[in-house]
DNA sequence: AAAGGATACGAAAACGGTTTCGTGTTAATA
DNA sequence: TATTAACACGAAACCGTTTTCGTATCCTTT
């Protein structure tokens, strides 16, 4: 009942040739002659054989797999760059393993070392949240220092030597916060993460050079600092009430929703009083309401930009040790006007 | 500069021992002497010698590596059960490949049989839309019948024989209905898929047991079947502006949010003049406005049941001829109630 | 007829481990 | 002292491929 897979050792019993003449056969060698080539074939298409990857891994040292390491899969816009790394490494003969870091250090490194040990041909990966907050990037780099190539993208660092893909945050913010501006808004305030982000940063350091480019005073006050899940809208309800703002520009997409919902339980008009942008353009934006005006991220394209950096890397031979070996490739944020905005 | 990998071999030629005493002295077998272990695993240490998993697998025709099968990896619920699916499965020391069908019958094909190929230890997959429509399951029947265990979630099929998860979506269905009638609800209308989907079915066939059982008529009139991606609402507005109802049941959070948006602009206050209750307990649910009361799948705990199931069968022995060996388990949905019903 | 060159195939090493079995040395036993 | 058992290690097979190299057979050439 069971067909345990057919082997070329198999074949070459069956057909009583040696298992050389059956693996050249089945590459249409033509060393072997034409009728023994084409009995091997038949037999073979007959019992279905396919070849162990496996066997042909440890033979090539190359796997065709390449590891995803990302802080977080129920997450919208890293699911949108996996499904462009997904479709692009697959198109090139490429699977996929994914590993989740939950935005733990620990985690990250034993995922690495995990996969490092053979099972894949390279990284892509975004840092998680407690990586760049603790700074230690040794994990990266005992990878990178084995030859493997690693590819960065979204939450990236300066300290290691690697190709990276990452969005122009610092000119989006600014581009948001210029159409705040031009639409007539006055006071604009900044909803942020609390823990250190290279997105969050780079996305105030653009609120905040947008408003000094237009003459307007920085006011730290306005600048929300969150904690990840918070759950208690204490933080931002306190916030609403002690602050006058017209607008608000939020690193992500579940702040702005909060502060619109909060907004509306206010009685502030949406985007008569209040207007709301917010960074990377998921679900959320779309099915929000009002809709959400949001900087969309691009994520599909990125993970398919990844990809092809990945993989050409490590279908290339390269000199790890030359720094003009690595590239960064910006992908140009853009903005998406829906109804949260005037 | 770079350091390759050090191999068994590397350190049987350094230490002057056979690569067996090396593998042996690793392992901590007392069939090797204090002194010599000691000496190797030294030097192991010294220079960081990590097994190569490729071999081990080949050895041992074990990967520890689990495939899924999605057919999409932008959506909440999938996202989710593979969320469940990776956490146990690396808890067990298993990673995990992903592959996304796309809906497509053909990709479906095409990854599975990439995998099957010695890459993994069992399959973890949802079908795909196209495969449902096609009823054909060849691919997958093929999979099993060389000894490979196969776990089908959430779209699953009565035709292949294998470990399943479902939820009680009939139930769900029928609980979701009761519940809107409970709350003085009289017409309730449903949102389905157009093309078919064995969950769709389930939860309409749900829907109308409940209505039966209340002695309420079923109106087919009332059942709106809406394509994948309607990006005009024309269907749903005709069906607004014609039909006579004050609830809503839809068997997806996208299609309700849709409902709800469409009823807000036709002046319905919800939950008073109509109510809505959605499948799929997502990111839109908890964030609409006004919030969606839904059914909640559990995804993460259907992964985590899936993935145990799964590694079960790959780590014991089972007869594969035996219907038997075969359980589904069936996880309880939940209603989440939130702003959208009274 | 001897030499040379194709032709068609097999043996064997290699990838990096695990594991079985054999064996030389030493220590314990009769 | 001869036998045996324990100890410590190595040789080799194996997992399923790929690939290099060697060679037997036959055909051509001079």
């Amino acid at each position: 009942m069971i067909r345990k897979k057919v082997t070329l050792k198999d074949i070459a019993r069956e057909l009583d040739v040696s298992i050389s003449t059956v693996s050249k056969a089945l590459k249409n060698s033509n060393e072997i002659s034409r009728d023994t080539r084409e009995k091997i074939q038949a037999f073979a298409r007959l019992y279905n054989y396919k070849p162990n990857n496996i066997a042909i891994s440890l033979k090539n040292k190359r796997t065709r797999n390449i590891g995803v390491i990302i802080p977080d899969i129920v997450h919208h816009f890293f699911t949108t760059v996996f499904r462009g790394i997904e479709k692009y490494a697959n198109g090139r003969g490429y699977n996929v393993i994914v590993c989740v870091s939950d935005e733990s250090f620990d985690k990250e490194v034993i995922n690495m070392e995990m996969l490092a040990n053979g099972s894949i041909d390279g990284f892509i990966m975004a840092l998680s949240a407690e990586t760049q907050d603790k700074n230690d990037f040794n994990h990266l780099r005992q990878v990178t220092d084995q030859g493997i190539p690693l590819v960065l993208f979204d939450r990236v660092t300066e300290e290691v030597e690697c190709d990276k893909v990452v969005i122009n945050d610092e000119e989006a913010a600014m581009e948001a916060v210029d159409f705040l501006l031009r639409s007539g808004k006055k006071r604009i305030a900044l909803f942020t993460t609390q823990s250190y982000l290279n997105v969050s940063e780079k996305r105030e350091r653009g609120y905040r050079r947008a408003l000094q480019q237009s003459g307007i005073p920085y006011d730290e006050t306005l600048v929300l600092r969150l904690p990840f899940q918070f759950e208690e809208e204490d933080l931002s309800r306190a916030f609403f009430e002690t602050k006058q703002f017209d607008a608000v520009l939020s690193v992500n997409e579940v702040f702005a929703i909060r502060g619109m919902r909060l907004a509306g339980k206010m009685g502030l008009q949406i985007p008569e009083d209040i207007s709301f942008i917010g960074f990377t353009d998921g679900i959320l934006s779309k099915y929000a309401m009002p809709t959400l005006t949001s900087v969309a991220q691009h994520g599909e394209q990125m993970g398919e930009v990844a990809a092809r950096m990945l993989i050409d890397k490590v279908e290339n031979e390269y000199d790890e040790t030359d720094p003009e070996s690595y590239r960064t490739e910006v992908i140009r944020a853009s903005l998406v006007q829906r109804e949260s905005t005037v």
